[in-house]
DNA sequence: AAAATAGTGTCTTTGAGACAGTATACT
DNA sequence: AGTATACTGTCTCAAAGACACTATTTT
């Protein structure tokens, strides 16, 4: 089978994101309403065409950027910034009945924004819980939601990046994604309990993480905000892989 | 940002594939020596345009079984067949100096195979060990090696595939899908070895395999083709996921 | 007999999970 | 005082790793 350069079908390759977020004890995905046809109306994952000149993860950053003001953080990069990593792609040959579309979906794990969308219409994007988009709220039905499934197979990407969070906060840092630059235990316990939807025991979860090597560093300051007694603030420290792991229970 | 389907840059999209096997104790990969510039006469992974009709898995499967004759199991399909899942997706504006071209990654874990390539030109296919192909033989040098990177990003590609086997098999039972259909406990002892690049106790091995529920079924057949007391036939279970999975040592 | 591989048993250490109990804030 | 959150300590159980020992084959 000879590499013919000039006899390939042309594709629109676009970049589609997962973003989610903690807030309210529970896990928000954000979505924009479609304004045309097909799925005109319908929620949808954000993204957009990857331009000529442009990589993968610059056309995600870019998309993220435009449609949040987050900046995503170079994978290098500590601190600042949202985490940002590919998901995975879809190219089903009938996903988008106008032509042939091969998207490439980034998953974005950032912290709760005070202004819920920066810089985005926010009549036409919304932070929504995934349990909520995803029809879990009842059998699986969307009925009882009173909801619409997502616009082309952007439920299946959005399920698809849910159990990557989920699995990845295993055995990865990357929990602290979601919090603020410096954080508590007790806000770090919630976003494992809202990302994992388990209740977790708060003292043995303390010794855990406060023991796992390079997974949180003492800033030295200490907060009231969550009430109670005044808790210890850390930063993200600079391990990336968990050892031991922080394991999912009920397996 | 309106979404506007009649300005798109048109891409190419290939898929690319990264066949993995188990053979003298090392992890194997299949490389396609390229007949046409760029990169002429470079070894390369095997992979080839993707079809206007045609879905991103489908193009990866009819690749795989025109390169090595192998058929790719369904994710349901238990048997037969080879290993097929998405790995990741490069599309680097440079990435190919002829056009823009975006190449979704597959991953194929199959067991050796006696006839090397069944299908394919033998004369412009071959297993080569995956240390060598990475130059991880001496300081990471190519020089050493006599032996010149792959082409085109093929080189980060292939370490991504073999990233994401070592990881694998870790929490899922796919060390099975390196070997036979029926296969030995010291069999599979010997695949996580190679794969991991690690010695691992006989003993300890043995006793965590078997005792995870699910991951293997006894045939009740034995044999002795690697020498000394017969040992147990068993095939794969049913078990996916591993609980407890198994460790990688030295983390 | 010697060597090789298969398989079992036993001990120690580590870590997960349950949970008692103490510390320090707010109401 | 009562309650909420933070944190420490202790116990038990499960599993990992080290390794002695037995079993059954080939050379």
């Amino acid at each position: 089978m000879p590499y013919d350069p000039s006899a390939f079908p042309p594709f629109a390759v676009t970049v589609d994101l997962v973003v989610l977020t903690v807030r309210k004890d529970a896990l928000y995905a954000l979505v924009v309403r479609r304004g045309e046809p097909p799925y005109q109306g319908r929620w949808a994952l954000p993204g957009g065409f990857v331009r000529g000149d442009e990589g993968l993860e610059a056309a995600a950053a870019r998309e993220l950027t435009e449609e949040t003001g987050l900046r995503s953080q170079a994978l290098e990069d500590q601190d600042a910034g949202a985490h940002l990593e590919q998901l995975a792609t879809y190219g089903a040959p009938q996903r988008d009945p106008r032509m042939r579309v091969v998207s490439v979906a980034y998953l974005v794990l950032a912290p709760d924004l005070p202004s819920p969308i920066a810089g985005g219409d926010a009549r036409s994007a919304r932070w929504a819980p995934t349990d909520t988009l995803l029809g879990a709220g009842d059998g699986g039905g969307w009925e009882a939601e009173q909801q619409v499934p997502l616009a082309f197979d952007h439920d299946e990407i959005l399920r698809d990046g849910v159990e990557r969070a989920r699995s990845k906060i295993e055995y990865s840092s990357l929990a602290t994604a979601f919090c603020p630059p410096e954080f508590t235990v007790g806000e770090l316990r919630r976003v494992y309990e809202a990302v994992w939807g388990v209740a977790l025991d708060p003292r043995n979860f303390h010794r855990k993480v406060t023991g796992t090597p390079g997974f949180l560093v003492p800033t030295g300051g200490t907060t009231t905000r969550q009430g109670g007694r005044p808790a210890q603030l850390f930063r993200a420290g600079g391990a990336t892989l968990l050892n031991p792991p922080m394991l999912r229970p009920e397996v």
